[in-house]
DNA sequence: CTCGTGATGGCAGTTACTGACATGAGGATA
DNA sequence: TATCCTCATGTCAGTAACTGCCATCACGAG
């Protein structure tokens, strides 16, 4: 029940390591997913059981990104405002990227070159902010109230993610979403 | 140099018409574009001409979205608050789609129904989004003000377009949208 | 030892999409 | 009128993403 790979271990693992060598050696398109089941001793057939399509390796971290948010957002009082609570949950989902920001970086330059992966770029953050609004609406937070504070939660990570991997200084994402909150009343309030 | 077309003439709505009755008869995945090409009465090969992808298709109207959307926002006055100026413009923008329900509700269901469609309708918004920023930058909002308020003002219409196509009664998109600026600066207040 | 399970390989098929070249209608020009 | 030129379209071959189906084979359970 508990025991592991019969086959070489970590399939899945070896399959994404092997694609983001390639992608970043020779390029996304120029690499076909023959070649990077070949590079993980795997067949192209295999790769397609593992990973629904060529462009889902690269996405496999966003599962995490959903757990965090989701897990802290459960644990906040009731009591608390909506966009605070959705600040609490973003910037602990801002803190998984501490220390990742050369490895962020690359994945970035990749995903940008190619509106293949934006597209499934942007798919992921729709299900992201989804998910906020639907455990906002858990929360009590009527609609459409709900999906506009998603959104700017969402927002302020995203852009504030965009600065992050431009930023000269050294500066952790949390802080830079931490004050992005703080622009995003300042925005809504019309100043 | 204004002769038109030599062959049959608006070869592209042709090819807009024929996919729009073969994928709502007998849906999109199931259509090819040989079939699509078919029933316009030309080539597989002029399709892609006329379309980058069979997805495109669906997406010829956005073009329209971005133009209102950008001239409203150049007529205004530059000391107008930048959240002010984004309402007219996507309250403008969201005047286009003034009686076009029963058509909007059709298209929705095609492209709710498939994941690839869904990503080129975020792909889109996210275009409208970055030019809404850049065109903010231009009248002097500096970033990241300027993204966030594009982010929020494009929220808000397609916060409002989904509740718009479910509505049961029948007011406007714009005076939901226009509702949805007033909720949007409640919530980022705090209540 | 046998049998079942599950991950993998092998292979044929479909379809989206591309590059290269051919065709032919109509307008411009001599 | 005769000739050329442009350009939307046709034709065809090719690539690569993805799928369905069946075979294989290591390993654990009995």
């Amino acid at each position: 029940m508990e025991g592991m790979s019969r086959w070489s271990p970590n399939a899945r693992g070896r399959l994404e390591q092997a694609a983001y060598e390639l992608f970043l050696d020779q390029g996304y398109e120029q690499t076909t997913v023959a070649d990077i089941a070949k590079r993980a001793g795997l067949t192209e057939r295999t790769f397609f059981r593992h990973y629904a399509d060529k462009r889902e390796v690269l996405f496999g971290g966003s599962a995490a990104l959903r757990d965090e948010l989701l897990r802290v957002l459960e644990g906040l009082p009731p009591a608390l405002p909506t966009i605070e609570a959705v600040r609490v949950a973003v910037e602990a989902m801002s803190s998984l990227m501490n220390g990742r920001r050369a490895v962020a970086r690359e994945r970035h330059r990749v995903v940008a070159a190619h509106a293949d992966l934006q597209e499934r770029e942007l798919i992921k953050r729709a299900t992201l902010t989804a998910a906020l609004a639907q455990a906002l609406h858990r929360r009590g937070v009527p609609e459409p109230t709900a999906s506009l504070a998603a959104d700017m939660g969402m927002a302020v990570f995203y852009v504030g993610f965009g600065h992050w991997l431009d930023d000269p200084a050294d500066r952790e994402l949390v802080e830079i979403v931490h004050e992005g909150f703080d622009q995003l009343k300042a925005v809504a309030s019309g100043t």
